[in-house]
DNA sequence: GTATATTAGTTGCGTAAGCAACATTTGTTT
DNA sequence: AAACAAATGTTGCTTACGCAACTAATATAC
């Protein structure tokens, strides 16, 4: 096993340890429930993320624009992938009293069973890979951190600004 | 600010405080290394990360097979790309001496002027979210909480098996 | 040494996603 | 209120990607 020469990449290898574990961790977890909550449901992932979302806002309904910010997808996508949903009975869109140009996006009952089913697995698979490998004390300090991270990298170039930027997202 | 009802979403909010963050976070550097690093380049963050591979390589040159498993890439998708960078004159393809099937891919000198560009923007980026927020130990503390969580989330459901999967990818 | 299986790479095809242009409705200015 | 500006949603077009099928070359079996 002879050591390579190692030919001076240009990128220091340093650079890129945190944010190399960073991607590694993600892509890891994203397989493990993509491989064992979301396929079993005979659905995408992008489905169940927007089932998801509906599930969580307010009444179970959200605005297409509102649905494309938070799945930080385009609205033109958004529309399309409603439709196909639309489509499967998953859910429905409803006119929006306040505002004639919207539209609401709410869950079906279809649309309830298919998070069901997939909400035990998700609790499950996050358990097995984060609940039982960290303390609650590790979980808290690794969140802190991982704000930390994204706080810096949500700031542009504002220099020292001490701005007010308090509640981030 | 009345206290919305909070309609019974089916998957616990607990759920996700840590998968959560990490995905948030993982998109806000993502999204600060493309603008401020990949951007100036002109260049796709696709075209970049195949021209960091292809630095990083031993000889800063791979088989097309190698790039699609570094890259987590498919082999079809793999082809194109290197034929988009092949004609903007970014890498070239060589016949490997060993195996008559495969073409090595190589940087060319444009190539390299590229990552000459690229890499110091990207170490300013990382420093910038990464190296003035987190101490080393705090960095390291970080790591070894990802590696955990990685390592738990790629070993599908073999139980306790035990198994020699020591040398991990 | 021939037959079979496996691997490297490419191409055809279908799906996923974004951008630009558009119609409709709402908000703002004067 | 009339004109202008901005926001919501949809559709047309282009690009990004993966899967299946294919060719060529290597490895394995007999």
């Amino acid at each position: 096993m002879t050591q390579q020469p190692k030919p001076t990449s240009i990128l220091a290898p340093e650079t890129l340890r945190v944010s190399g574990a960073l991607l590694a961790t993600q892509i890891a977890v994203g397989r493990l429930i993509d491989t064992e909550a979301v396929a079993p449901t005979g659905h995408d992932p992008t489905t169940l993320d927007l089932l998801v979302r509906l599930d969580e806002a307010p009444d179970h309904r959200l605005r297409a624009v509102d649905l494309s910010r938070q799945l930080l997808m385009s609205p033109s996508h958004i529309s399309r992938r409603v439709d196909r949903a639309e489509t499967l009975g998953l859910v429905e869109r409803n006119a929006d009293p306040d505002d004639r140009r919207a539209s609401q996006v709410a869950l079906t009952t279809a649309g309830r069973k298919v998070l069901q089913q997939f909400a035990p697995r998700m609790e499950s698979v996050i358990d097995r890979a984060i609940g039982q490998t960290l303390s609650d004390a590790e979980a808290d300090t690794l969140i802190e951190l991982l704000n930390r991270i994204q706080k810096a990298a949500s700031e542009p170039l504002l220099g020292q600004q001490t701005s007010s930027s308090s509640t981030a997202n």
